[in-house]
DNA sequence: GTTCAAAATTGACCGCGGTCAATAACAAAT
DNA sequence: ATTTGTTATTGACCGCGGTCAATTTTGAAC
């Protein structure tokens, strides 16, 4: 007797992501507490984990919701043509990321599929973003000796690399745009 | 009044590592519990977190202690003479990074200095690594068109990129050091 | 309406990391 | 030996994520 899924359980779920979400607005995501989303959707915390496996399940889902906006409006420019063009339309999924040293921490945990076939809603962004490097690089000039693909996947190696460096020690001034720059400038374009 | 360290410190902080590595050789990294820990050393939960500011201390430290061990048999080994002498060379490293995710994890969030000028054990290895790179590369047949820095920094974030690769739903039965190689000869050998 | 089985919700409870005021052990001065 | 200031240790306690047996709600069948 398989019943089809009940209205409550969806107005049940989006009052629980409308709470995340008013919690998060106001202190953060790193500050969240299940039990205050829990209160402030009026329901059990039980329920809560009905819902979501558990906490890094509703981080990844509302992070990885964020990143898919940030990748809509990055496919809405115009495809870039250089390497400084390339690292400026990246600057709003760098902000993204840097938001927070625990909004990367879970991005970093789910950036591959957090468990085997199960691919969670961050490690999904992760296959567009490549997708929409790959649209990029298809047609710019860059080195040739290397799969498209594998372009796309180095350009991903040195951005994190770059959102890590930004969480070290003493980030000076200089901005990450400009910082991603000079490597995807070694990567991309070796000497002819 | 400053008093020097009493040997009872010492001696203490000595029973309380013994403890974790035993609690660690019977079942692993992830499975440890600071009350196992203090229980095995015959002290209070306190003082363990009088000795380690947290439970992450005292894992960068007991993990920072294996990369150095790592680090050892690498610089005991002859330089390497190319990509496929390089990826091998760091093979123990990759072996003791991928032997359990939880290790991969806490390696990553103390990758940069944990906290400003705080460098903790772990970073401090990252430095020894680069160093120990940027030896091997100082000599090497490889581009000069980037400075040797900026190449042990990006054989790094490669080595990063294919072992978090590895924690990705179904990592193949291809081993990593081979995994590596295409990357590296990508970045340090553009066509001439 | 009544019935009934599946689905959704509840909240007391647990595990575990981390805190802190109180206490004990120590070493130097008298 | 006694006092005194410092350092090390203790363990009851707290916060928070997560569990699960019990309870309520739901909607289809009659």
């Amino acid at each position: 007797m398989k019943q089809p899924v009940q209205q409550r359980t969806l107005k049940t779920r989006a009052r629980l992501l409308a709470a995340a979400e008013q919690v998060i607005a106001a202190q953060g995501f790193e500050a969240l507490r299940v039990d205050q989303v829990v209160a402030n959707a009026g329901v059990a915390k039980g329920t809560f984990f009905a819902h979501f496996t558990d906490k890094d399940a509703l981080m990844a889902q509302l992070i990885g919701s964020r990143i898919n906006t940030a990748l809509d409006t990055i496919e809405e420019q115009p495809t870039p043509n250089d390497v400084d063009e390339i690292v400026q339309a990246l600057a709003p999924l760098m902000a993204l990321m840097t938001c927070e040293r625990y909004v990367f921490d879970v991005i970093l945990r789910h950036s591959g599929a957090a468990l085997a076939e199960e691919i969670g809603p961050i490690a999904e962004t992760f296959g567009r973003f490549q997708t929409v490097l790959e649209g990029w690089l298809k047609d710019a000039p860059v080195r040739r000796d290397v799969p498209v693909a594998m372009l796309a996947e180095g350009v991903g190696a040195f951005f994190i690399q770059v959102i890590a460096l930004h969480f070290c020690a003493l980030h000076s001034d200089v901005d990450m745009p400009a910082r991603l720059a000079p490597w995807l400038r070694a990567w991309l374009l070796p000497p002819a």
